[in-house]
DNA sequence: TTTAACTTTCAGTAATTATTGAAAATACGA
DNA sequence: TCGTATTTTCAATAATTACTGAAAGTTAAA
């Protein structure tokens, strides 16, 4: 009956991350670095490099690669116990604080940029006249305010506590 | 004089442009698309798709699959003149229409998947008992509430005017 | 019809991105 | 310090994704 019951639930953890590892594509990251943050998300005791490696059938290049750049994002954190050489990881569980570190993550590579390249349109073509010139300028500047705004709002969801604006969310949008 | 000027406008058109393509990529859609995006939101007669061509320098099947993506997307329409045979592009130029538009795909193409995959591991879970089963469903319970509240919020805006709820967010996120 | 302007498709190829595996580097305990 | 367990790097390769160009398909005017 437990092995039953083990199967079970080691089948929906192995769809998770299966899944989680396809749809992080479509988040534009690697397939790789979603499918350990899966399984570290689910499984509650950290792990060493060998047994990540041993569960997804990848290489330790692959492994050691994608675990440093999920550190380095703060998903996960590498634990060192007394005593044990290896290194062991931990994902990060609270789902409020993934989402943080996700949408800051995402402004900086999404929206920054953008709002980069809209300032240097601006600056280049200020003072120009013209109709043709004045269209440019005026979409450009559209776009720039908007993004701002968007900018603004994403620094400011991503720095409060999730008791303030859940509810606040929950409430303006249900 | 007039020249110097339109040479001006001309290098922050294509800064733009292929900007916009690079930005494209990590928001995950092709560079090409992003780039006849960006061409016709700053061109203010619609594009056909030899012009197109010519501007950006790509083949006809690239141009020929990417207007077709974006018109799909509802990102920019096709215009037939009388007369003529050739079929003329032309973009949305509103930012908040454009804005809904990009909402709803991101919605379609990174949430609904996940929402999906959360419950199926739910069902696929539910009435397992013990510690190891209990910790897995608690974690996809979190997220899946989380994702479930993302989705309503994002349905929410990508409906609603631009008027309600951009004076509402620059309140609260001042 | 026929013709020609225009659009679509798609097999082949190019460009990009991800992964491996083994060698080099590092760091810990004796 | 040395020996070894562990981590990191990176050139080679595999997998994926994007693009081309030419041929096939479509449509509208003559």
């Amino acid at each position: 009956m437990a092995t039953k019951q083990q199967a079970r639930l080691q089948a929906a953890k192995d769809e998770f991350v299966t899944q989680w590892g396809a749809i992080g594509n479509s988040w534009g990251v690697n397939r790789t670095m979603a499918q350990i943050h899966a399984l570290l998300m689910v499984t509650p005791d950290p792990m060493s490099t060998d047994q990540v490696m041993e569960e997804l059938k990848i290489s330790r290049g692959n492994a050691n690669m994608n675990l440093r750049e999920l550190v380095g994002w703060g998903l996960i954190r590498s634990i060192v116990r007394k005593g044990e050489r290896k290194e062991f990881f931990e994902a990060e569980k609270d789902v409020w604080k993934i989402f943080c570190i996700v949408t800051r993550e995402r402004k900086r590579r999404e929206i920054d940029p953008v709002q980069d390249v809209l300032h240097r349109c601006q600056d280049q073509t200020a003072g120009l006249k013209g109709t043709e010139a004045e269209t440019f300028q005026k979409q450009i500047k559209e776009l720039s305010d908007f993004v701002a705004t968007t900018s603004r709002i994403m620094d400011k969801v991503a720095s409060s506590q999730q008791s303030k604006i859940v509810p606040l969310a929950s409430k303006l949008f249900k």
